[in-house]
DNA sequence: GAAGATTGAGGCTTCAATCTTC
DNA sequence: GAAGATTGAAGCCTCAATCTTC
């Protein structure tokens, strides 16, 4: 909501910035796998947000992952073929499901935040120490930047 | 290159923060398409490097773009077959193709840059102006901090 | 009719195998 | 055999249409 107009070349910086920070996280490859087969980052971002709250609709974890509820749907079926999540229907609402971790899926819940968390970890020793919070408030101000502009107004 | 252990809780904030910046970035959804038909985002940016350097092999577009070499194999058939490129063969090795912009496909990218360029300048407005340049320098040295990770070694 | 979820069609990407040229 | 490019198979995603329940 910050007025001014931005100059071309700080655009054109951003631009590039954001589009190779972007190619370099590799949005596409799988998860490295923990124990076993490999992971899809969608899958396990999906098992992190039900680790922190669950019960959760489809329709509130295809809003926590941004994706489509089409996309969701695989995605859960998917899980639940693995036996890590099960679809409960819900009792006041017909319509809806609720997603809960099974024993398993806890458990491989858990080591694939672990495994995630040692990545993260070497991605921070990478930063210098003294940037590390600016790079963090950094990220949140896009992030939030993000959301206002793509308001439709 | 910086030693120091990162701290769980600051690791676990850089990989919040940074799932939430690429889903709020939305890679998967085209680009709004200045005329006509929709464009992936992976075709505008093969266009905006074309633009900058012309010609260019098959590889070192991969390179550019951080993508596969099938991936590019089958983006430059698309681009080839709306006749924004063309693919001249090498004469000094038989191997590669060299690949350069048609006057429509360089007419195409200019709009599509002017067109970028109107989205990232309103991202960058959202963007309280005092915290600008530590947004792009975080950007930068998280790329590099990518790059550097991502080092098998 | 609206909300939650599912299914069908198509696009972009990766990995693996292949083909051609060096 | 290595390098550049292509083709085949499969995974993840979006959009649109559909089904069920409110």
């Amino acid at each position: 909501m910050s007025k001014s107009d931005p100059s071309a070349e700080t655009t054109l910086e951003l631009q590039d910035r954001m589009m190779a920070f972007v190619r370099a996280f590799g949005l596409h490859q799988p998860d490295q796998t923990p124990c076993g087969q490999p992971i899809s980052v969608s899958e396990a971002h999906a098992l992190a947000e039900l680790v922190r709250d669950q019960p959760l609709t489809q329709q509130e974890l295809g809003l926590r992952l941004r994706l489509e509820k089409s996309t969701i749907s695989r995605l859960v079926g998917l899980l639940e073929g693995r036996d890590w999540i099960e679809r409960t229907p819900n009792p006041n609402d017909g319509r809806s499901v609720q997603l809960t971790l099974t024993k398993t899926g806890t458990r491989m819940a858990k080591q694939i935040a672990t495994a995630r968390e040692k990545t993260f970890s070497r991605l921070l020793e990478s930063i210098p120490k003294a940037q590390r919070p600016n790079v963090l408030a950094a990220l949140k101000t896009l992030t939030e930047a993000l959301h206002e502009a793509q308001q439709p107004a």
